[in-house]
DNA sequence: CTTATGACCTGATAGC
DNA sequence: TGCTATCAGGTCATAA
């Protein structure tokens, strides 16, 4: 579900209630949804076996239970409750994933099933400017599970273990570093801005919107991009995350931020989920398939050879 | 090494 | 009404 700006999103809601919070308590409905730092899930699983997190019962202060939430975080799509311990809470909330925060006495955003893939529960109390700072609950709920949280003991273990080989955030990507970590192979661009290890943020929506306006069709090989064309699409993906980080995100369907408010992005989008209708530039019907296994919008025109290369 | 492919899950929707 | 097929915002391991 979500990408960079729908996460963001997700942060700045999350922070405003819980930053500062006293966690009193932390409740695992799904065992499995949640992998420590011995599980060696979440970037060096080299086997089907290592990526089931480990059974049994995760000690509760390893999910910040007796501790302040010292800061919430976010590098790419992936958000981190640090707490004052330094204890690292690292939240993916994969396609389906949401993290909801309800007020004392409060009701959460209700699902179609209930709390049925209501997976993990903190109780805080004390926290945040919003809520009157009466404390409360948040929640991670993900019927898909494609999501879980993922847990470090410290700031060198989370950036030197959990998050080595993540990319620069794709918020702040500078056209020279995605043209270097991107490389220069037959690989499509569009592929290259999907890998988390080139660039950590952009998903398919926000690849489809920034390689239209940039001008630069998806299956472009990165070996025929030159400085020009990387200027461009790390511009367009600067410029099209900020757009959306102020429109509250895209909601195609399911995605709201943690107090269950839907983004307004999704209206803005000028590719994605338009297959078949016009372009809004020139007015050419556009074209849907698959690129690098992700269905995929573009103008012809705009993004064919001629866009392609200036 | 790089790149492609299928797997992992559940829910919503479209079509019959 | 109810069944089945298809699709979905993202990673992961493994095959090629």
């Amino acid at each position: 579900m979500p990408e960079l700006p729908e996460v963001e999103t997700v942060r700045s809601t999350v922070a405003q209630w819980v930053l500062g919070a006293r966690v009193t308590g932390v409740t695992v409905r799904r065992r499995d949804v949640v992998a420590t730092e011995h599980d060696p899930f979440g970037g060096f699983s080299r086997t089907r076996e290592a990526v089931k997190p480990r059974p049994g019962r995760v000690p509760a202060a390893w999910l910040l239970a007796g501790d302040r939430v010292a800061s919430v975080e976010r590098v790419g799509k992936q958000l981190v409750l640090v707490g004052g311990s330094g204890r690292c809470v690292v939240v993916h909330l994969g396609m389906s994933g949401q993290l909801l925060v309800a007020g004392r006495g409060e009701r959460l955003p209700r699902a179609a099933w209930g709390d049925a893939h209501d997976h993990v529960v903190w109780r805080f109390e004390d926290g945040g400017r919003a809520g009157g700072g009466s404390g409360g609950r948040l929640v991670f709920r993900d019927p898909r599970r494609f999501g879980g949280l993922r847990l470090s003991p410290d700031r060198a273990h989370l950036e030197g273990v959990r998050w080595a080989g993540l990319g620069p955030d794709a918020l702040g990507i500078e056209s020279d570093a995605l043209a270097e970590r991107a490389g220069s192979s037959e690989r499509a661009v569009k592929a290259a801005l999907l890998d988390q290890r080139v660039l950590a943020g952009v998903g398919n929506i926000y690849a489809d919107e920034a390689l239209f306006r940039a001008r630069v069709h998806p299956e472009r090989p990165t070996r025929s991009m030159d400085g020009r064309a990387w200027a461009r699409v790390a511009s367009e993906v600067r410029g099209v995350l900020g757009e959306a980080i102020r429109a509250g995100g895209s909601t195609l369907r399911d995605y709201t931020d943690a107090r269950g408010n839907a983004g307004g992005f999704a209206l803005a989008h000028a590719v994605y989920g338009r297959g078949g209708g016009s372009c809004l530039v020139c007015g050419t019907t556009l074209l849907s398939g698959a690129v690098a296994q992700r269905t995929t919008v573009w103008c012809p025109s705009c993004q064919g050879a001629g866009g392609a290369h200036g």
